[in-house]
DNA sequence: ATAGGGTTAG
């Protein structure tokens, strides 16, 4: 009764107070039994209250049933609906009717249009809108401006939009922002700083939405420091619980590296919506917390949030760090499942996880398509190729993304780079090199030479090597003398490797992976005093060698073996299949490459340590359960043993079996006897 | 009476 009462007093007011569909519905049944004489902007209300509500059924069947010539205010409200509905394709083709039947769009048609272009990119329709805008003589309208502005900025032309800014006489704090947030969403945030300014020299009154632009900008700037200001102004300012502010203040901290900075915001939180979510779960995966990221991914969908391509794209690096295939394929399936598999970001991050959990040919097959790839998935594909030992494949690449005008960034170079170090590629990489400073104007970071000194040292071009070091800008990382240290294990150089072990120790590294390479060069040599001063180096500064392990997945379980490891429950089968197996390569030319055992022991001491080394027994234990034909895919943790490698090679030949081995620098593809790595790692 | 601006991700 009171509904009736508001509805005979104001109806249109009821209508636009309708909180529920249900009490939409009485209204709407209440104006029908008043027999209301058909009232347009009565009518519009109901069509865009039915679309608010989701039920687009409802807002056609009032439309249609509308008596009189519809106007500009109910197309509108037809459109609107729809808009609501993500119908972005039938909004058009409502305009278009609109325009068919002489109805002329106001300026309250346009920002509802331009709108859908800007969130789903549809720039020739913007462009086209555009011309309308001038035509119907309604560009001048700030409204209109505005949301024809941010319709080129989340298009990506910046220019378009700036046009448009400074021809504007009038600019309220609306197209300031408009403006402010389109050079920060586009990665440019030191004009997106510039423009802050501007503003406040300009008078305007800085509200909260343009502070969550300058916490962006502030964020991809790595400004911590104003940042942290920023913070204090927003708690000043009463803003601190409004939700898209403090999470873009907790993508700031995520971004910056500050893991308890960010898991305390986000607890502090008063509502914790999707994207802060997400921005933890990648800050985890980032902190390399792989197990506690997936937790996480759990613990959201416990709380009744849904995971959006970007919750996945988020969690895939850290699924692509474990390197279980099945875990990838789940990933992929879940995506299919929830129609993310057309997500762009979704789809390179599947990609890298793929080529990461070594199936180059699903990564490859991702790849082919992702139908705009940008710069990322084209340094990905490289990489990925470049790890699995190829050498040819990512050149080609390179060279492919450059035809389709993708400009190389540093990390692409860091992909081709080091394809180039580990096929030997020289000459190709010096070139690359040059062609990155004085082509593409990329400054060297230490990963780019870390990449050149591998390069060198693993070609046993030390002098180029060393004349690289001292030519480098900066101090050199631990990364520059390992890489260094690395190619001298390679060609057992003694005097450079001690060299580059004495800087790294200087550098106070505590990385055990450097104390065993120079202890390898050492006993390769038999140097075996020196051997035991490393070990006891080693013991006093508390470092300890981990432990080698190999995984295999078979089904969807992973089976995790140590060197001499019995307590698989098939064991006994598994050193039996090991014993064919040795037997079997013994005949075809396998020995004993004894000299990687790094102990001073008698031969067939050696021998036997061989013999249950993880990656064997992780082999032995895939031919006997694998079907044949089928690749095998084996998880180290440390760099593969060489013996291993000798060993895996013959195997892969006599059962004419694949065998894909992922080490912890790369991928080892062993077919019918030759590995993609040429033997050269 | 209906319309414009903010946060994430490989």
């Amino acid at each position: 009764m009171e509904l009736a009462c508001i509805s005979q007093n104001s109806p249109s007011l009821a209508l636009s107070q309708t909180k529920s569909i249900s009490l939409l519905k009485q209204s709407h049944a209440q104006l029908v039994k008043l027999s209301t004489p058909c009232n347009l902007s009565l009518t519009a209300k109901l069509v865009a209250s039915y679309g608010k509500f989701g039920d687009l059924e409802s807002a056609l069947s009032v439309f249609d049933r509308c008596p009189q010539h519809p106007d500009a205010f109910l197309f509108n409200s037809l459109i609107q609906a729809h808009i609501c509905g993500s119908l972005f394709r039938q909004a058009f083709q409502i305009y278009l009717q609109m325009l068919e039947l002489g109805v002329s769009p106001n300026r309250y048609t346009f920002p509802l249009l331009l709108k859908a272009c800007s969130t789903s990119f549809m720039l020739s329709q913007g462009a086209q809108l555009h011309a309308h805008c001038v035509k119907f003589g309604l560009n001048s309208s700030p409204f209109v401006t505005v949301a024809l502005m941010d319709m080129y900025m989340k298009n990506g032309l910046i220019d378009s939009a700036r046009r448009l800014f400074d021809r504007m006489v009038e600019r309220d704090v609306v197209s300031w922002n408009a403006f402010l947030s389109g050079y920060s969403q586009n990665g440019r945030p030191e004009e997106a700083l510039g423009v802050y300014n501007r503003m406040r020299v300009a008078g305007v009154t800085v509200d909260f939405v343009a502070i969550a632009s300058v916490i962006s900008a502030c964020s991809q700037l790595r400004f911590l420091h104003q940042g942290k200001w920023i913070h204090s102004w927003v708690i000043k300012n009463g803003f601190g619980a409004d939700v898209v502010i403090s999470t873009a203040l907790l993508e700031m901290y995520a971004n910056s590296g500050d893991f308890w900075l960010t898991k305390k915001l986000f607890e502090e939180m008063p509502t914790k919506d999707l994207i802060a979510w997400n921005c933890l779960i990648s800050c985890y995966v980032q902190s390399g917390m792989i197990g506690d990221s997936f937790e996480l991914f759990r613990k959201m969908q416990h709380n009744g949030l849904k995971p959006n391509g970007s919750t996945l794209a988020g969690i895939l690096p850290a699924v692509g760090r474990v390197g279980a295939l099945h875990l990838v394929r789940s990933c992929h399936g879940f995506a299919i499942r929830n129609a993310l598999d057309l997500d762009e970001y979704v789809m390179t991050a599947l990609m890298d996880a793929f080529a990461k959990s070594s199936d180059l040919v699903a990564a490859q097959r991702l790849f082919n398509l992702i139908p705009n790839k940008s710069v990322v998935a084209w340094s990905s594909m490289i990489d990925g190729y470049g790890t699995h030992g190829y050498g040819a494949e990512p050149i080609i690449l390179f060279e492919k993304m450059q035809e389709n005008n993708i400009k190389p960034n540093h990390i692409t170079y860091v992909g081709v780079l080091s394809a180039c170090a580990h096929a030997g590629f020289v000459e190709e990489g010096q070139g690359y090199f040059r062609k990155m400073v004085d082509v593409h104007g990329i400054i060297p970071r230490l990963q780019h030479y870390a990449c050149m000194v591998d390069m060198f040292a693993r070609a046993g071009l030390f002098d180029d090597a060393v004349s690289l070091i001292n030519q480098m800008p900066t101090e050199p990382s631990p990364g520059i003398w390992g890489a260094l240290l690395g190619g001298c294990r390679i060609h057992g150089h003694v005097e450079l490797g001690k060299f580059a072990a004495e800087r790294l120790f200087e550098l106070n590294s505590v990385d055990p992976g450097f104390y065993v390479l120079l202890s390898n060069i050492y006993a390769a040599a038999g140097m075996w005093s020196e051997v035991r001063e490393i070990r006891s180096l080693m013991k006093q500064k508390g470092l300890r060698k981990p432990a080698g392990w190999s995984s295999i997945e078979i089904g969807n379980k992973v089976h995790c073996f140590i060197s001499g490891d019995m307590s698989h429950s098939d064991s006994g089968k598994i050193y039996q299949k090991l014993e064919e197996l040795m037997e079997r390569i013994s005949k075809v030319g396998y020995t004993p490459a004894t000299k990687v055992v790094l102990h001073d022991v008698e031969a067939d001491v050696k021998e036997n340590v061989l013999r249950s080394h993880s990656e064997k027994l992780a082999m032995a234990y895939g031919l006997l359960k694998a079907a044949p034909g089928t690749p095998i895919r084996i998880l180290k943790n440390l760099r593969t043993c060489e013996d291993c490698h000798v060993a895996a090679k013959f195997i892969s030949k006599i059962t004419n079996t694949e065998i894909i081995l992922r080490d912890a620098v790369r991928f080892h593809h062993i077919k019918e006897g030759v590995c993609t790595c040429r033997d050269y790692w």
